[in-house]
DNA sequence: AACTATTTATAAGA
DNA sequence: TTCTTATAAATAGTT
């Protein structure tokens, strides 16, 4: 880092750092065999962006099935006609993320998946059978605790000669 | 960069590396005054991120909209307000309803559901399973095939003495 | 754009 | 994993 900033250089010194992110995140990207999706706005609002194999939307769907397997949507509350339409964008973008996270979670387009990402999606699917499976039998032994109750209940009712209501 | 790389330092190599992208990010943000979005996915599929104001979803939103600046939005007539609320709470409630259903379909939030709704996605889950698994396999299968090709390519260029040319 | 004096990043080894 | 250090790379200031 600079102690300080030639003057009007800023300009400069943004291309020369923009220049110099991209070529290290298109490095780690070969060396380690790494995804990477880098997007920068300058001060004056360009865009400029990089992405391993050109591959931006892909990088960025899978990063936002990532967030949305763990996070929920925060709520909000919009006021103005602006914010309005600003979260109504952004909840459009999340619909179409979702639906592509929802059809791979079907077993859907797979195809558009690698063998790292098929593994975790199975591993996901797998502990949530298990959980509901777990969950299928815990229902069971309470029908079935809840039965033998009101069976017990019943065969008192008969014992003591009293007509038996049912609650 | 490295002339080559220390055997099973890959790992290594990635977290120096993914420090110093996230690093030099944080700079450039800093110094001169940019919005950056870093998304980073591991060779194991880790993800890794940093953006500036911790703002990621703003900034890829930005970056959504410059890039279908044109495609997206404008073909649409200015809503009014009215319009613009109904559209909005409808997209909102499709998006609750999409989260129950992959907060199930992840196997949470179980015990809303009844015995029938546990099986229909006990099946629906064990079918996303045995496409997955399947489609995994034809990869497999897909990648000893190419292997074997190579193998017989380099095989044949031994043979007749010819130095071998990778492509 | 190009140069270069410094600073910074990092590969290898402990 | 963390630290050390020799070396390579990035870059701020300048031309």
């Amino acid at each position: 880092m600079p102690r300080s900033m030639g003057k009007g250089s800023v300009q400069v010194t943004f291309s020369k750092r923009r220049a110099g992110l991209m070529k290290k995140a298109h490095e780690i990207s070969v060396l380690c065999n790494a995804s990477v999706a880098l997007v920068i706005f300058s001060s004056k609002g360009a865009l400029y962006e990089y992405s391993t194999d050109s591959n931006m939307q892909r990088i960025l769907e899978r990063y936002e099935q990532c967030i949305y397997a763990e996070k929920a949507l925060p709520p909000k509350e919009p006021l103005s006609q602006e914010e309005l339409y600003g979260e109504y964008r952004e909840l459009k973008r999340k619909v179409d993320a979702m639906q592509r996270s929802q059809s791979h979670a079907m077993g859907e387009n797979l195809d558009t998946l690698s063998v790292i990402e098929l593994q975790q999606l199975e591993i996901r699917l797998e502990t949530a059978l298990k959980r509901i499976k777990s969950q299928m039998n815990q229902i069971l032994l309470d029908s079935i605790a809840e039965f033998q109750r009101k069976a017990r209940f019943s065969l008192i009712c008969l014992l003591n000669q009293i007509p038996e209501k049912h609650y």
